[in-house]
RNA sequence: GGCGGUGUAGCUCAGAUGGUUAGAGCACACGGUUCAUACCCGUGGCGUCGGAGGUUCAAAUCCUCCCACCGCUACCA
């Protein structure tokens, strides 16, 4: 009995980038998406890793007098570093410099050029002999090289070249029969109006630069790094490697991207897949860029957010919850300090953080940190209940359709139900009076109302749940389902609710 | 240029198939409460629904034109 499967990935990062915003948001999504699939049961393959070839990896490597080699293994520490902190739960971590990777592109480039998919040809256009580099007319700068300034001339490079115009036709039917394939759908019409237009070979090998991996016959090239980095997705399910992790887990459930690189997962992987006879992911899902000032997110413009020092002022789960709730996936935001203290100040200390606090001090107060037996629910418990118990399976829904956003709204809908009954309920009256069944039963309801939203937010605040959980006094938490937040009662009775420091300190605005 | 999209309260945005006084959150003001991280709960103001025409008993919602902004229009990761 196998239990289903579910495969999500993020972009491999070129590791010339350091990382920022924009990598962790990428693969803060991916890890949401992976840790709720867990928690519904799933086995959960979840990949990410680094893109190593290239010439730009080479130059800077030449730059910093290190082998290409050595330069990444320096570049791809920083990467790793940041998903730790992140709290970044993947599975594993594909190099495309690995063996295991190599062996695949190689017999993947090999096969296509037996059977007719790759062949020789030539590729012309602007090259720039000091940077090595060939341009698309678009990026020239007054017919100069846009890097260096110097002029550009007309070459033509032996190349191999992947017949991908064969595939136009397949690969629309395709997005037609699959509407999710492609998401958000303004997305999808983009992609299929492109195809539309016509889709013409591509390029997928280079002999001006040494760094990347040999075309296996041809040793003169190497393969294009675009070429080598999609067919990580592949590598990273044992694809020629292990064929019962391959069955299990391929096609894809969801590669998750940004809008940028839309074209290389919607497009030429699908027809990669097509030629390889292979199933085509499920769902490619592209999500827009953070702004700063109105202004992309780069290294070359300076315009960069570091997610570590964010992180440490804020703390992980706020920039996970930030990232995630902030916007829909695939629009732009806006990234700044205001908006994040606003949420986190507002969603997390006032509401949720204040819910668990105020909870916490009267069971404590009122019961010894007990946790207390309910007694008769009346109709506000009724209501709180139902709503609660109701939650996961819109969040399931709403997950399902990676609206991690929407899934955050609904569970803060409950928070804010939670802290109108603490008013209506009144307990300190409740006590006051000495009406301790009663107070007993405001209490427990509370109690499991959060229980089960410590449940649902773990996937996006993993740490910030366990805490909940250490507080409520329960214990176990790795062993918890979605099963448990559709049921009630599921609290230990008498166990020890833990006070503890708050769970999100405001933040004071300068 | 071509194709597509957006323009609704100070901010971010919801508003199938046209139909009672256009909504939410945040922010703001006032009131309540005291368990709690000066928090939570309640109340309130604010909008020529980008502009102009048109269809209709009735339009933010349909049509035409205009204005503004954005995305895509092939090889940089």
């Amino acid at each position: 009995m196998s239990k289903e499967s579910f495969y999500v990935t993020t972009p491999i990062y070129y590791v010339n980038d350091v990382p920022h915003i924009g990598h962790a948001y990428s693969t803060i999504i991916a890890d949401a998406l992976a840790r709720y699939k867990r928690l519904s049961g799933y086995d959960v393959l979840f990949l990410t890793g680094t893109d190593e070839h290239g010439q730009k990896v080479e130059k800077a490597a030449r730059e910093w007098g290190r082998t290409p080699q050595e330069h990444c293994d320096l570049m791809v520490g920083p990467f790793k570093e940041l998903w730790r902190k992140l709290n970044i739960s993947y599975d594993d971590f594909i190099r495309t410099t690995q063996e295991r990777h190599i062996m695949v592109v190689q017999a993947i480039f090999q096969n296509l050029f037996s059977q007719g998919d790759i062949y020789k040809g030539f590729y012309e256009g602007w090259y720039c002999i000091h940077e090595e580099t060939f341009y698309p007319e678009s990026q020239l700068v007054e017919g100069c090289c846009p890097e260096c300034g110097r002029p550009v001339e007309w070459l033509k490079e032996e190349s191999y070249y992947f017949r991908s115009s064969k595939y136009q036709d397949q690969l629309l039917q395709y997005i037609k029969d699959n509407p999710d394939f492609i998401r958000p759908d303004f997305r999808r019409n983009e992609v299929v109006s492109f195809i539309k237009s016509g889709v013409q070979d591509t390029s997928v090998s280079r002999t001006t630069f040494k760094w990347g991996i040999p075309v296996p016959f041809d040793p003169d090239h190497v393969v294009y790094v675009w070429f080598d980095a999609l067919i990580n997705y592949l590598t990273g399910v044992g694809y020629l490697q292990d064929e019962e992790k391959t069955a299990k887990f391929w096609p894809a459930d969801i590669h998750v991207i940004g809008k940028d690189i839309i074209r290389f997962h919607c497009v030429i992987w699908p027809m990669m897949l097509l030629s390889l006879g292979l199933p085509l992911p499920k769902q490619v899902l592209a999500h827009g860029f953070w702004m700063l000032g109105g202004a992309k997110m780069s290294k070359s413009t300076g315009v960069v957010v570091d997610p570590n020092r964010l992180i440490e002022e804020f703390g992980t789960d706020s920039i996970r919850y930030f990232l995630l709730r902030e916007i829909a996936v695939g629009l732009d935001g806006e990234f700044t300090q205001d908006a994040l203290i606003r949420r986190l100040n507002g969603d997390l200390a006032n509401d949720l953080g204040n819910l668990v606090h105020r909870t916490v001090a009267m069971v404590m107060k009122y019961f010894d940190g007990e946790v207390p037996e309910a007694g008769e629910l009346g109709a506000l418990e009724t209501v709180l209940r139902d709503e609660t118990i109701g939650l996961a399976l819109v969040v399931d829904e709403l997950m399902n359709k990676t609206d991690i956003r929407g899934a955050l709204m609904q569970i803060w809908g409950v928070i804010a139900r939670a802290n109108k009954y603490v008013d209506e309920a009144a307990p300190w009256a409740l006590a006051r009076e000495g009406q301790t069944e009663q107070l007993r039963t405001v209490m427990h309801t509370l109690l499991e109302t959060i229980r089960v939203i410590a449940i649902l937010i773990s996937p996006v605040m993993p740490e910030t749940a366990e805490k909940i959980w250490d507080q409520l006094g329960q214990s176990n938490f790795t062993s918890v389902t979605i099963e448990d937040a559709r049921k009630w009662d599921m609290l230990a009775l008498g166990t020890a609710v833990k006070k503890a420091a708050p769970l999100f300190p405001r933040v004071e605005i300068k």
